[in-house]
DNA sequence: GGCTGATAATCAGTAGTACTGATTATCAGC
DNA sequence: GCTGATAATCAGTACTACTGATTATCAGCC
């Protein structure tokens, strides 16, 4: 192998190589890491230009889903750390897409309303993310696709409401 | 919303929601990276007994399954940069499991051997793959758990063989 | 009214991932 | 022997995601 000098690192016929743990490309570990590193790289590429990322995007979606929210409970929704979710309100609002304000009912949290000029890039998010959907779920047929959603939700809905020992 | 006491951030019946690219949990990026995220944790934690993690794993994986490499046929069978895989290595000759060597052919290359004791580790290192696999795929059937890898195999192997620019 | 354990947001620090760009050595073709 | 390409490496950067500590506040209980 290693003397070969054109090397290629995977065959080409995809249904001829093992489903099995015992290969790389037979874990779920590898395939979802590698599928996960590239679709993000589409949506950062893709939002670029609104001046966010992907888990900006995703907050803004879960605001104007769900309507205000606190930071912990948009953590939740989200799947973020409570610590990591902190940097990232303060960069949507920096941006005046969102404003932190005082939670009616528990001065410990804040609410966080999205603004006006948040409302308005949504139709722009949801085209990027259209977009990128279609881009990168591409090379399966429609209802490839929607499978793929199907089965990715059940087992990430699955995984996340675990107790946090077992996780 | 806020002012709910009992909050439950995600629906109980999945299939209720929306397949859309309109919410978060509709998009393959947002299930993609949480996914990957939590399988990444499962292996990291099974493997953390043979002090390494998934990447290591996943190297040792290709060297056992593909022979002798060069540093840079590993990285491209395992879609990882040429600039990350050096510590990689490093970790992994540190290990006593692989062992870089005077590449035949090449003086600018290095063949990468795995080592008696490399070879050792690899029964242990397929278990615990399929312990997580087991455990990570567990809430999908099995014509489910074959239908994921297959698809997301389709997706990887399309993106990853795109040249750099349109990746 | 005041104590106590829990919770919300925050910050500092840490670890891991993944890349860009530069450097050195070597190769391969002309 | 010159030239452009390639292999490994390193320094530096950026992003992700967490632990643990801190401060403020809440909610239940005596």
């Amino acid at each position: 192998m290693i003397l070969k000098k054109t090397f290629k690192p995977t065959g080409e016929d995809i249904t001829s190589l093992a489903l099995t743990s015992e290969t790389l490309t037979g874990r779920s570990g590898f395939l979802l890491n590698k599928a996960a590193a590239k679709v993000r790289d589409h949506y950062d590429e893709a939002l670029t230009t609104l001046g966010m990322n992907a888990r900006h995007a995703g907050i803004l979606t879960i605001l104007d889903e769900k309507g205000v929210l606190s930071q912990n409970e948009l953590g939740k929704c989200a799947y973020i750390d409570r610590t990591t979710i902190v940097a990232l309100i303060d960069d949507l609002e920096r941006l005046g897409l969102v404003e932190r304000k005082e939670h009616p009912t528990d001065r410990r949290s804040h609410a966080i309303y999205m603004t006006e000029k948040g409302r308005g890039f949504m139709p722009q998010i949801v085209k990027k993310a259209k977009e990128v959907e279609k881009e990168f779920l591409g090379p399966l047929t429609a209802s490839e696709q929607k499978n793929l959603l199907q089965l990715l939700r059940k087992l990430v809905f699955h995984h996340y409401s675990m107790p946090k020992e077992t996780r």
